[in-house]
RNA sequence: CGAGGUGUAGCGCAGUCCGGUAGCGCGCUUGCUUUGGGAGCAAGAUGUCGCAGGUUCGAAUCCUGUCACCUCGACCA
């Protein structure tokens, strides 16, 4: 970081990642603990941001036709035994029920780790022609995992997430949703959170139970580790086989439908945090911001002063998500306040500038201290958050190409894997063993994604030699 | 779940070895002075020492158990 490190009360991230990470998270006021593990309390300016990510996906879905809905918290245990690969999947991280109301259940109810089962049986019920296809459907909830580590935002017990999943009349319109989610996701990645991911598709190895295909977003964190940050899948049919689900076609015959799912959830902050955030604390996206400007009085007791900032304030709150700070802690703890929690820009007023018919706006992204004129000032700032939205994208992608290294051969893949954290782009040749063999050979290097946009780097696979069918990305995650 | 570490005021810590009834800094409250990078002075308030047992006249301190959190592994969004 170019930056001068102002805030003291931020472990550096160079000293120690994922004690940075902690102080910020906490420093910033996104969340707390609670008295059992992995399940935190979001607070007000952490929710803030995830209502913010919420707003921009939901209206993105529902330009695609996608209606909101809520399935229930309890899945019977004989649902979640329909589909053999999911509860072989999920089973072993399910929270159960076993009593209520005093009374030992007949049948355990899982908490649901994802619904899917919940979706068919109720997609049982209600397709029944060609006509109520496609169905569209979304719905935000939590979910409850039973992990064994866990991380505010980036793995917790029970997360807030939404999961869409729907049913279509052909594979081909099926598969083709799938994409449609993923470039949705790889929307938001970009042009709301400012991080460009590797975007592609999991292999055999990797994908979610009971899928045909899973697809990834993968950004990277600012220390070299990626996030698995969302997900899309087709399924083919194999669960409406499961769950009977079947419908008159157009032919007037008995066909079965093409089904997808698709997730992305709060650990969407985790990456926020990790990909722009610095040693003075989170660096928040201006889309996402929950605070896109701070006014900060300065003398705020001289005459003339609150009035010009609240003047200022009733202004710009017809355009942005505007904070006046006028309580009576002095200016440099503001500063220092409002740095933490990533506002993206800081507006200073006092006698001087009142004088001077101006302000000084003050970028959190590199610091940079801007004299800005009153008049045109609501321009001035809408241009602003424009670039520094800009340039906080150019910064996390040039991270991202910086930290991403290519192997030849697998006396590379070792050497960059032991020496430089990162990506790594090789050569595959499609065989899990050797996803398993350089997973083992590196202490938990794993495939990425075989990514859309493959480059040829040699002729075989960079763990066994024999001829590679794939260039995959690779890199450790959390 | 394996290995290591930490639990004392809201936060960060000292005190634990060698038992004697609780301390520091920040924050908080009130007042005055301050305000362009975490303000100053003065007066105050705040603790079942993670929890449960045990030893002892007496336990933050010794013993046993237990829980939580953090870091590193294995598993996952």
């Amino acid at each position: 970081m170019a930056q001068k490190k102002m805030v003291n009360d931020i472990t550096s991230m160079d000293v120690d990642f994922a004690q940075w990470y902690t102080d910020i998270v906490k420093k910033a006021q996104l969340a707390e603990y609670s008295s059992v593990k992995g399940c935190t309390v979001i607070e007000p300016y952490g929710y803030a941001i995830w209502e913010n990510i919420q707003k921009d996906m939901d209206r993105r879905f529902k330009e695609v036709g996608v209606e909101n809905v809520y399935m229930p918290l309890l899945i019977p245990e004989s649902l979640l035994q329909k589909e053999k690969d999911h509860i072989d999947g999920f089973a072993p991280e399910c929270a159960v029920v076993t009593q209520g109301g005093g009374e030992k259940l007949a049948e355990k109810l899982y908490i649901r780790p994802t619904s899917e089962v919940l979706f068919c049986e109720h997609y049982q019920k209600v397709i029944h022609s060609y006509r109520d296809l496609p169905k569209l459907y979304n719905q935000w909830c939590s979910v409850v995992r039973w992990e064994k580590t866990t991380r505010p935002f980036l793995r917790g017990m029970e997360f807030l997430w939404q999961e869409g999943h729907t049913m279509h009349e052909t594979a081909e319109e099926a598969k083709e949703f799938t994409l449609k989610a993923l470039k949705i996701y790889e929307d938001v990645y970009r042009e709301t959170l400012a991080i460009p991911p590797v975007v592609g598709q999991k292999t055999e190895k990797e994908k979610f139970a009971g899928a045909e295909a899973t697809y990834t977003l993968e950004p990277m964190m600012h220390n070299g580790v990626a996030l698995q940050g969302g997900t899309t899948h087709y399924f083919g049919d194999g669960f409406a086989k499961a769950f009977g689900i079947q419908f008159t076609g157009r032919d007037n015959s008995l066909q079965t439908p093409h089904q997808t799912s698709w997730g992305m959830s709060t650990r969407l902050i985790g990456a926020v945090i990790m990909v722009h955030g610095d040693d003075n604390g989170l660096v928040l996206p201006p889309k996402v911001a929950p605070v896109q400007v701070v006014i900060v009085p300065i003398a705020q007791h001289k005459p003339g002063v609150l009035e010009k900032a609240g003047e200022l304030y009733e202004q710009l709150k017809k355009d942005f998500r505007v904070k006046l700070d006028d309580s009576d802690n002095s200016p440099g703890w503001k500063f220092a306040q409002y740095e933490m929690q990533g506002v993206p820009l800081r507006l200073e007023i006092g006698p001087k500038d009142i004088e001077n018919g101006q302000c000084v706006l003050v970028r959190r992204d590199n610091g940079e201290k801007i004299s800005a004129s009153l008049e045109g000032l609501t321009e001035a700032i809408d241009g602003l958050l424009k670039t520094i939205h800009d340039d906080m994208y150019a910064r996390a992608q040039k991270n991202r190409e910086e930290k991403t290294f290519v192997a030849h051969n697998h006396e590379e893949f070792l050497d960059i894997a032991q020496n430089k954290p990162g990506f790594i782009k090789a050569m595959w040749c499609g065989d899990s063993a050797c996803e398993d063999k350089l997973k083992e050979e590196t202490g938990g290097v794993k495939s990425r994604c075989i990514p859309f946009e493959e480059e040829h780097i040699s002729d075989v696979c960079a763990c066994c030699g024999k001829p590679a069918k794939h260039m995959v990305y690779w890199g450790r995650q959390y």
